[in-house]
DNA sequence: TTTACTCAGGTAATCGTTTACTTATAATTA
DNA sequence: TAATTATAAGTAAACGATTACCTGAGTAAA
């Protein structure tokens, strides 16, 4: 592969003068010398060495994002968000799967400031992490999960407490008395804040909050079946608050074989709508959030913390109820 | 961020020395410097420059990975298995969605070899690709889609042909007749081999092939949609074959919307078994092909082009038939 | 005593850019 | 004419690691 240096005595003149044509600081370059360079450049091919480029400039124009799984469709949605707007911005994306395990995420943490990444996005799993977070002196912008921390890194966060508020209210002026909640355990900050939601609509109409109703384990489809299951044993419900859409999936699965329907004999909502909510049968009512434009508002308060600019660093965004067939 | 320099000057050692340490090179260094080194390195929390380290020794350690779009769930789980398998060999992964077009494919093509990865492995949309991907001259590996080239670069397909053989086969089998094929375009080369094992297996089993019953268009739930109403309106059906398992959820959407009912009128397999397949209604009997091992295989082949391992360069994975509710 | 070898570390070139300075010439102004 | 300015380059020092080669001390063998 060609240097720079190659490139500028083939073309009879310093490498400071590829540089600055390279990087349009041609101001003082002639156009015939401008021209001669470009050529050469063409013809062989030259590939500048963002490597080379990078240690001098101190600065890689490349960003991380740490997600607990891309499999997931609420992560690839949001990674897509991430990607796009950086390539927008000139930024290329380093991916990272945690699996929500602290380990992981630590470790990503490392790799991403030896790869000197200009800023990190990260979902991350829990509170214990902000003492590896504190520790990061690269910009950062937390993601869907608030962590308790200084102001020193932004976050961009959906109401998800009003969004679990605006489903359970739905639930019960669709006539449901018998709501049930399943959900992921409550050091997951969403899914704490949708339980306080789901708690505060029941006591807002005068509903009870029962414990055998609500099931806490995991953000996946078998969580959402196993939750089922569950609920069953203990009471009766005619409503069902899913935490997000792949437990209302496992969820109307487990009805289903219990030849429960929905929405006649069980409502389902769920949270998220992730791009096949609307594909399940029935297609899943659920509370929406914004997950592409998170992946991008991230991007773009990242961007704005990287270069210094002066920003609202807690953006929270509204969820809204798209109405389907499951309730 | 303190410098490999400060460390060594607070340890009072030469640069060389806090090297060997950190790299393992060890063995001519006594015990108490080694200690006091890392020591300081600790205290420090000296985290090296990984870029510096990179333009020395002429690696990154990291690979990039073009795919059309991580939303698309055979792409995530591709990814997810890139990016396991990168992990454990210390790479990491940049992620670029190129949405199949030329131009996104190329100019990441550049930017990666700007970043000076280490290799790339590539879902080309075309076979018009092929000059861009000669150009470059970092190693590559094509998966899912191979491409019309010389052998410097790696391929890992399935065996897409039998598949779609299989699959047809089955269908004829269940006592279909008239059989539609909805898949993408015949550019897209596993599109094609599936449309060729669809044929084959018509042919073999005596049935005669009927353009009206193929509609070519793309991978999306959208194109199994579109395909079911166009094929509805020229010809009958008792059976689909679908070129992937997006097109089987919009073909099946499309056929509850026309009242008829699957699989008691109309047959419907897929191909791919991505992993929401088994929840929809009715459960999708699909040709699972392994995505998740054809992302680590590719890893595993790029590695040993990069460590210029001598290996077998094309690789042709198995599908294998998983019966569900939709036939 | 001399030679050779092992041990424990240091010196400094190198990777491929960018850019603050410097230089040289031509053009303009006073 | 002299001084100034604009134009068109070039020089070389970083950026932060790695490592081939070097050094000097101690030890063992001849």
């Amino acid at each position: 592969m060609a240097t720079i240096k190659e490139i500028a005595k083939m073309a009879g003149v310093s490498t400071a003068t590829v540089s600055k044509i390279l990087n349009g600081k041609d101001q003082y370059i002639s156009e015939a010398t401008r021209q001669k360079v470009l050529e050469i450049v063409e013809r062989e091919g030259y590939i500048p060495n963002g490597i080379a480029k990078s240690l001098k400039m101190r600065r890689t124009k490349t960003i991380g994002i740490i997600v607990p799984d891309v499999m997931n469709l609420f992560f690839s949605e949001l990674a897509r968000g991430v990607e796009d707007a950086a390539e927008k911005k000139g930024y290329s994306v380093i991916l990272c799967n945690s699996d929500n395990k602290e380990v992981k995420e630590e470790k990503y943490l490392n790799v991403l400031q030896e790869k000197m990444v200009d800023g990190i996005i990260m979902t991350a799993a829990e509170d214990s992490m902000n003492k590896a977070i504190k520790r990061c002196k690269t910009p950062m912008v937390l993601v869907d999960r608030d962590i308790e921390l200084d102001m020193s890194v932004g976050r961009i966060t959906v109401n998800n407490e009003e969004g679990a508020y605006k489903a359970t209210k739905f639930l019960i002026e669709r006539g449901c008395k018998d709501i049930g909640f399943i959900s992921s355990e409550k050091k997951n900050k969403p899914s704490a804040e949708r339980l306080s939601g789901y708690i505060k609509a029941l006591k807002d109409h005068g509903l009870n909050v029962d414990d055998r109703k609500i099931f806490l384990q995991n953000f996946t489809i078998d969580s959402g079946y196993n939750g089922v299951m569950a609920l069953l044993e203990k009471t009766n419900i005619d409503g069902i608050f899913c935490g997000n859409d792949l437990i209302a999936i496992g969820a109307i699965q487990a009805l289903k074989e219990k030849k429960i329907k929905v929405p006649e004999k069980v409502k389902v909502i769920g949270f998220d709508d992730i791009s096949i909510a609307q594909f399940i049968d029935p297609p899943l009512t659920t509370i929406r959030q914004p997950i592409y434009k998170l992946g991008e508002e991230a991007v773009n308060m990242l961007v704005a913390i990287i270069e210094k600019r002066d920003i609202n660093r807690n953006i929270v965004l509204e969820t809204e109820l798209v109405e389907r067939r499951s309730c």
